[in-house]
DNA sequence: CGAGCGTTTGAAATCGGTCAACAGCAGTGG
DNA sequence: CCACTGCTGTTGACCGATTTCAAACGCTCG
């Protein structure tokens, strides 16, 4: 985990999907000097780890990761996977524990930011406190999407589900969101929809055969959007 | 909903679990201004909506609440349950909407905390944004630990990991976490735990008859707390 | 005390899990 | 550059847990 390449929030094209709209320069500049540094990661570092004492957030800066949340006994479960622009760390804020392990799934940056400067800096600039609080939020109604998802869908629905929230947060960042690379393994999928991966893989084929995707290998392609839609709400 | 009853923080019975610790009188008092009415609660009515604009959060004062997500397509999913103590409302700091439904399970009462003056407190009381942060973390971990057992779990680990974590938020409370009434209705258990309610049901016998816990009805006693929990990590 | 809802139980059907074998792409070293 | 090896993904057959459909039971409330 290298540290290098000093920050700079007011030139970095993150800057709309990672900062509170409507910074001052001067904000903006105060901002960067809280961002001091970022992280350099490479396929399967980790970024942090369960159980390890907070001592920052983060912001992916590119490429991606997943979040796996642990038990004692050894359960592992994916909860997210996460692309440039998203914040990560948010589980730590409770009792200054991580409580899942974020791991790149291909090489990638994160913008390291240190929380007890954050909290000053909050004092000063209340956007930036509120900007925390609304990613709080946003994860909470993710996770009881993804909690509607497993309780409630069949394999088909939770794989469409899967898709096409991955689309959407791919062309919501300006990237192509019908066709892309995925980054993470059947293996992963799977932990993620609460299915094996055999499963994962029939119904990958059978929603290839409705002609809804193309599939081959980790290389994705949305054939019918609507279509998918009608599987997941 | 009927508005009336002026609180008084500093006498309640639940500030120990609803309030930041190291709180001064004279905070103390702020924050009571703060929470100016109370909103009492029949069974069955709802304290806030899915898709309504955010006006206030919640803490429960007495009684039990469910809350439930849903989509446009008509999906519903309990995601929570309530009791005393917790705050409510959480998901709706995003966008000022609320995601989910949240419905009383039997009479409750609850306060309210105006979130345009909780805003302006939390300025004069940084411990209390610093509260609110932590609650919205924890729920993000909850959740978490939601979305493994639903992911990773057959039935009976789930009943299992329900009424463990039952147990544990009564007895934290102070009442009985051996024994006491379940306010829900095996619906609302399976839909919490994704699964059927013939299944809640059968499963529950199962329990009953590896003499974990004895139920009738609503009303269930742990026997073998350590069987349990070896059920659910 | 009766009606009605909530709960339990039973039997049959189904989806996904498990076990096992195979295919294919990728990276290594000759 | 190609062959070998290993990892990742696919496919098939079988099995089991949960769902589905159906019916009976038993609280609880009016």
């Amino acid at each position: 985990m290298l540290m290098n390449a000093k920050s700079n929030c007011s030139t970095c094209v993150m800057g709309q999907f990672c900062l509170p709209h409507a910074l001052t320069n001067e904000e903006l500049d105060r901002v960067g000097e809280l961002v001091k540094n970022r992280t350099k990661l490479k396929k399967n570092d980790r970024l942090y780890q369960h159980g390890e004492k907070m001592s920052a957030i983060y912001n992916i800066r590119f490429g991606s990761l997943k979040s796996e949340y642990s038990t004692e006994d050894g359960q592992r479960q994916v909860v997210g996977f996460h692309l440039p622009g998203d914040m990560v760390g948010l589980d730590s804020l409770d009792n200054n524990i991580y409580q899942t392990t974020a791991i790149a799934m291909e090489d990638s940056e994160a913008c390291i930011i240190k929380f007890d400067e954050f909290e000053s800096l909050s004092h000063q600039i209340p956007s930036m406190a509120k900007h925390l609080q609304r990613n709080l939020s946003r994860e909470i109604g993710k996770a009881y999407h993804h909690v509607l998802s497993l309780g409630n869908d069949k394999a088909q629905e939770k794989l469409a589900y899967f898709i096409l929230d991955l689309s959407d947060r791919k062309s919501f960042r300006g990237s192509n969101g019908l066709e892309f690379e995925l980054k993470m393994g059947r293996d992963e999928i799977a932990s993620f929809l609460g299915m094996e991966i055999e499963t994962v893989s029939r119904t990958l084929t059978k929603l290839i055969k409705a002609e809804l995707i193309e599939v081959s290998y980790r290389h994705l392609k949305i054939i019918n959007m609507s279509g998918l839609r009608t599987l997941s709400p």
